[in-house]
DNA sequence: GTGACTTTGTGCATCGGTTCACAAAGGGAT
DNA sequence: ATCCCTTTGTGAACCGATGCACAAAGTCAC
């Protein structure tokens, strides 16, 4: 189908893609105390995941290791990385400054993989003008130009649930397809729109699921995993 | 196998699991509403899953709805915060106090479904002692003391990296198995322990990946999804 | 009470993902 | 140069989840 010199198959399985992030932060941790060479074992130990899985995950990318030997860990960094589309700067807007917006401007995670908090925006006239995290939080009037003039292409949102689908439809409008969204709404979007979300909520209450059934008592069936 | 009278099988399948938060969310959204019953369609949609999923799922809760008819919203709130266990209340504690466990102190997603913070915790004398979101911040000497002292069944991290994997320990030591972890790292616990983890640089991470293969250009295949 | 209509619950085919297990590939020692 | 050892990359079996499509079950109008 493809051009056969090209290693690289270009469908990566969804599930392979959600644990790529999983294996660079690993590798990054090993480079910074200077594992220069990994086999699968020692990194699927690293990342939680079976060394199986890793391999074929691996494999989806490319031909990266060396029989015998195991993986380069600067190498496969820079692979992973840049199929992640890591390689590149990503101007990221947060939409909704009240404590997890706050708490998502300040977080170190996001700038050491590539990403730039690059807009803050609120409605709140008391919060919009405020200095956080070295940012100006401007108005949500401004939305559209502030994510044209400084090229956004994520946008997360952290706003209230009642305001998510009206921001969500405007950042649309201009040309946004990514969006991380912290509210708990489902949010609908056409077509060609990548919409994660993360729910707080919705953790806690998988681990209230099964925190129950271990405690559960005679009734319950002994579940072992 | 199991007693035939029971309507309830036993075995949830784990992604069921996963949605059964979402499909209470919608029907709570619904119950405010005034709506007395719901149709499999018309939930799906809410929910942002289709209708047959969603009633694959519910079959494994038992026969809760009526042909021709649809849900009772009232009561399939019921089952499934049952099923959930919600309808009893989880003391949790938050470990780390920076601007994430502050953000999560705050959330009001927790309290709403049964969740009741009942104990900050962190490591930094400048920030023990505070009050925050009502509970004062103890120290983390106090960490065993404390869990089983407000009978926490749950708990947080939201540490640095370097400290989750101590408190990790010494929480399992005194007796807690499920575990929210928001540090950026890969926890090992023993059989029984359930850890969930939420890291905000990968939901980005796999974003950027598709925004990548997007904006991709001439090289890229033409995806479609 | 009957018939038309609606909607659930589920059997079945399908699909994507996981795991096993091993042949192929490379390194290093002699 | 050859042999042994290690570790990758992958074919194939397996497993769980998804979605289709429909029979069963119930409501409502008359």
């Amino acid at each position: 189908m493809k051009s056969p010199s090209q290693p690289r198959d270009r469908g990566i399985p969804e599930a392979t893609v959600a644990r790529l992030p999983l294996y660079l932060r690993a590798l990054h941790g090993m480079a910074e105390r200077g594992i220069a060479t990994v086999s699968s074992e020692d990194l699927a130990a690293a990342a939680g995941v079976n060394s199986a899985k890793l391999r074929k995950d691996l494999s989806h990318l490319g031909s990266y290791g060396t029989r015998g030997v195991g993986y380069d860990v600067e190498y496969l960094v820079y692979q992973i990385s840049r199929e992640l589309g890591l390689t590149q700067d990503w101007a990221v807007a947060i939409v909704g400054v009240g404590n997890l917006g706050r708490a998502l401007a300040n977080y170190g995670g996001f700038v050491s993989r590539g990403f730039r908090v690059a807009a803050l925006v609120d409605a709140d006239p008391e919060i919009v003008g405020d200095t956080i995290a070295g940012l100006n939080v401007e108005h949500i009037d401004e939305l559209e130009a502030v994510i044209k003039r400084r090229g956004v292409s994520i946008v997360v949102l952290a706003t209230p649930a009642a305001a998510a689908q009206e921001v969500c439809d405007r950042v649309i409008g201009v040309g946004v397809t990514s969006i991380l969204n912290f509210a708990p709404v489902v949010l609908s979007v056409p077509e060609g729109v990548d919409v994660r979300k993360v729910d707080l909520s919705i953790e806690l209450q998988i681990l209230a699921f099964h925190e129950q059934r271990k405690a559960g008592g005679p009734l319950m069936a002994v579940d072992g995993q």
